[in-house]
DNA sequence: AGGAACGTAACG
DNA sequence: CGTTACGTTCCT
């Protein structure tokens, strides 16, 4: 089932089986992977896609595609009550701009933005020919008025003429209020809990802490997430009580990296947001 | 740089 | 509430 990869099979002691610490490794290797790693992982790359799917089935009548991307999964919501020990990110419930009754957080935040030069749209032929003649703003049918802004906003998401700008969101990843613009800074909060997850796990240290602060897990997939059983012998596990770590045969090698410091993205010409150029 | 200790997130 | 284990800090 399970294939071994050079890419995690390289960091293991190569230096022969013959030491009975390799032996212990091998004994540990061949034991079956544990439950609680077969289930699909939360973040991967598989059930990312899972999700996008069942959600693309669905997106043509509704904001929903756009909001489950953003939104962490319900395990990742727990509804118990946190337990504030340290100055967390406000609950989303309050800032929440999908949640808004009438959506108009995000449509007056794109027309700030636009107005401020940050967001542009960028219309398709044939968009361009769809809207050709109508006013952009406060022109004719519902975008008149203001509860007429969502109904010309949200479908203007899954279009092709208001792409989803990872700038966008990476403006909107760094803000404080709703909308600051001081400072030569611009961004927007309350997107920021499901920006995080295209951001990807991350932390960085000294980084203000709040999103950047959540645990990575084990990616479940490499030569150390399948052991099960700890060797009971190396530091980790010697140290369990007062260490707090896992045994250092199982010790994930996604985990052992330092964590990337945000969500990268890399075109082949080499620029991380093209479009911003 | 690597390890130990600790705080605490996540989960059962 | 107990356990596990990731992230951070401190120490060597």
């Amino acid at each position: 089932m399970y294939l071994l990869r050079p890419c995690c099979a390289h960091t293991l002691d190569m230096s022969g089986p013959s030491s009975p610490e390799q032996q212990r490794a091998n004994r540990i290797l061949s034991e079956p992977l544990r439950r609680s790693l077969k289930r699909p992982h939360p973040c991967s790359l598989s059930e990312y896609l899972n999700n996008t799917n069942r959600l693309s089935h669905r997106h043509s009548s509704s904001s929903m595609g756009v909001r489950g991307l953003l939104h962490p999964t319900a395990a990742q919501h727990r509804p118990t009550q946190p337990r504030q020990t340290k100055p967390r990110r406000a609950h989303s419930s309050n800032i929440d701009l999908w949640d808004s009754p009438s959506g108009l957080h995000l449509a007056h935040a794109a027309e700030l933005l636009m107005r401020a030069g940050a967001l542009t749209l960028t219309p398709t032929p044939r968009d361009q020919a769809g809207v050709e003649g109508e006013e952009m703003e406060g022109g004719s049918g519902a975008e008149g008025d203001g509860t007429g802004c969502v109904a010309d906003f949200l479908p203007l998401l899954g279009c092709s003429w208001f792409p989803l700008n990872p700038g966008l969101f990476a403006l909107m990843a760094g803000g404080g209020g709703f909308l600051t613009s001081g400072g030569g800074s611009m961004g927007i909060a309350g997107i920021g809990e499901g920006v995080e997850v295209l951001r990807g796990e991350s932390s960085s240290p000294g980084g203000g802490g709040g999103a950047g602060r959540r645990k990575r897990k084990r990616c479940g997939e490499c030569v150390p997430c399948r052991r099960t059983g700890n060797c009971e012998e190396c530091s980790a596990c010697r140290n369990r009580k007062t260490g707090h770590q896992i045994c250092k045969y199982r010790k994930c090698e996604q985990l052992k990296k330092k964590a990337a410091t945000g969500f990268e993205m890399v075109f082949p010409s080499g620029a991380a947001f093209p479009w911003l150029q």
